[in-house]
RNA sequence: UGCCCGAUAGUAUAAAGGUAGUACAACGGUUUUUGGUACCGUUUGUCUAGGUUCGAAUCCUGGUCGGGCAACCA
């Protein structure tokens, strides 16, 4: 079963600089921005640059790229860093680019100082018109040679805070000709009078991104630095500011970055879902955020096996969900609890079973498990709550549920015959009699009697009152970024159905956060933050299979 | 109309010049006190046109298609 797994170009790549002795341990990193919560498709990122680190030794260390103070805060820092550890990832340092301000600082003066940068007075527009295009080269700034000792200066007071948002920009100095455009001498450090999550005021330039990241890295000796595909573009200008400055040359390295079918992946559309109140917040059970797939039940175990199953490549993709479900499902299959819970009730009387009595039955908690996982009790009498979904009054074909003249057997109990029903001036079935034969007990069958069918019940005079939210996918396009008009026209009406009153056995009154459980037949269920011990309310994470409504839709 | 990246079943991902394989999905079956699980089986693929070669998914050339690049975002 341990077969090896062919390696991904990045693993490749690795391989060989290790091989070769180009590099003796290998120093990944992760680097979020913290400006929103993380997302499945970052924690494709995470499984793979800190997996790379188990798997072939070194470290993997954690870097917030926070150099725009506007859209940062110590709230997602927070949030980011409790998922990584959820997703069962340790970092070996918790950095910052901010703790680089002042060698970035010395960088660019560096930079001034061999003529290599030069500040600009240009407006944002007039930089944009110089340009260029991407099929015209773009025109020097007209204040592109200024004296050494001039940009020197008006760096110098950039950086005292002497001027306002916008009236200067650091500009390396490049080529406004280059057929890529970010080496058209890009912008390394603008004036922005704002008070940084960490930094507090202590800065009034900020570094770009461009000309932080590389330099970062290199700081960290980062040996393998990789990202998605978009910075592309972007390694010309990481290995150029890094062979300009002559510090420790990382490497980088991009793969596609995930799409998943039904919903989408950009934290400013993810945003704009939260911010207009369309989801209950980061952590809405249909986020694909971590925290949302983490409210609503998935585990680690589950996000990390999918992470491996959809492979690294350098095309883009667009995963189908059904892959993240199966990866869920099969992990849960293995550790998850069964017990039962009626989501959709009617009442079944059994008319030969006597009044008043009831009995204690015993049933298995997980038939995957070695031991069974244990055993619990669970009361049965002689009214229960089925699921309305399990009667037919005309059965279809190949029907193996109730019906009438049917005979299915209760789950860890006995064996019925359905012999009557009762309907409502409406038509709707409001009860279902039926005579259990005694001698059918589950574990003690004696009664010969072969059925097709098993449905479970919850016991009326026992049970419980749960409220249950069942989940559907986000959107109704399987790609809604690249539909027609907004993305959000195509979000799904109905993907939660709350179900204020399902009927639950007892045992499941002391339900715990964080554990998971199988409603038998319906799926797999955790219990919802919101829940209290008054009034618990459960998630479905995902639906069981169901070969029966597939094949009848 | 420039530069860069990519193209293998429905979706992903392997095959480093030598049998196109795996997973998910779909479909059919066996087992089953969950129409679940497990197990077995079936269908479906190298973008295109040339070239190199005994032999090409793989190397070369042209084309086509998809994606990225013109934020004081990352």
């Amino acid at each position: 079963m341990s077969e090896e797994r062919s390696l991904n170009f990045i693993e490749e790549i690795i391989e060989n600089d290790l091989k070769s002795g180009k590099y003796k341990t290998l120093i990944t990193r992760f680097p979020p921005e913290p400006n929103g919560y993380l997302h499945i498709g970052h924690a494709k990122a995470i499984c793979l640059n800190f997996g790379l680190t188990k798997k072939y030794g070194g470290y993997t260390n954690l870097r917030f790229d926070d150099t725009n103070p506007v859209t940062e805060k110590t709230e997602y820092v927070d949030s980011q860093q409790a998922d990584i550890k959820w997703l069962g990832f340790q970092w070996e340092n918790e950095l910052y680019t901010s703790d680089y301000f002042d060698t970035l600082y010395n960088y660019a003066v560096k930079l001034v100082e061999n003529g290599l940068a030069y500040v600009d007075e240009s407006s944002a527009d007039e930089i944009a018109r110089l340009k260029g295009t991407p099929t015209e080269p773009g025109t020097d700034s007209p204040h592109r040679s200024r004296s050494i000792a001039e940009n020197l200066d008006i760096f110098t007071r950039m950086k005292n805070g002497e001027f306002a948002d916008g009236a200067y920009t650091l500009r390396a100095k490049i080529d406004m000709s280059s057929p890529n455009m970010l080496m058209r001498d890009p912008i390394v450090y603008r004036i922005k009078h704002a008070d940084h999550h960490r930094t507090g005021s202590t800065w009034c330039i900020y570094p770009m991104y461009d000309f932080a990241h590389g330099q970062s890295d290199s700081i960290e000796e980062i040996t393998h630095s990789i990202c998605t595909l978009e910075y592309v573009s972007h390694r010309e200008l990481y290995d150029w500011f890094i062979a300009q400055l002559n510090i420790f040359p990382s490497h980088q390295y991009e793969f596609a970055r995930l799409n998943l079918t039904y919903t989408v992946m950009s934290k400013r559309k993810l945003l704009q879902l939260v911010n207009e109140g369309l989801v209950s917040g980061w952590n809405d059970p249909r986020m694909p955020t971590i925290s949302g797939l983490r409210r609503r039940g998935y585990t680690p175990e589950s996000i990390r096996e999918f992470c491996e199953r959809i492979g690294i490549a350098k095309r883009e993709n667009l995963i189908e969900l059904s892959l993240l479900e199966f990866c869920v499902r099969e992990d849960l299959n293995k550790t998850s609890t069964r017990v039962m819970a009626v989501l959709d009730p009617i009442k079944m009387v059994i008319t030969n079973y006597p009044e008043g009595r009831s009995e204690v039955l015993i049933g298995e908690n997980n038939p995957e498990a070695e031991d069974k996982g244990g055993s619990r009790e669970i009361p049965f009498s002689k009214e229960l709550w089925i699921e309305r979904e399990d009667f037919m009054e005309v059965p279809a074909k190949k029907w193996f549920r109730l019906a009438p003249g049917a005979t299915v057997r209760l789950k860890h109990a006995y064996i019925v015959k359905c012999e009557d029903f009762i309907k409502d001036e409406s038509g709707i079935v409001t009860e279902i009699h039926c005579t259990y034969y005694p001698e059918s007990k589950s574990g003690e069958d004696t009664s010969g009697i072969n059925v097709k069918g098993t449905i479970h019940w919850v016991s009326k005079a026992h049970a419980k009152v749960a409220e249950v939210r069942l989940y559907d996918r986000l959107f109704t396009s399987e790609s809604p970024d690249s539909e027609e008009g907004d993305f959000k026209d195509y979000l799904n009406p109905n993907s939660m159905e709350v179900i204020k009153e399902a009927y639950i056995e007892p045992y499941l009154a002391d339900a715990t956060l964080d554990t998971r459980y199988q409603f038998i037949r319906k799926g797999y269920f955790t219990l919802d933050t919101d829940s209290t011990p008054e009034h618990l309310v459960f998630n479905r994470t995902v639906s069981l299979k169901d070969a029966w409504s597939k094949g009848n839709k």
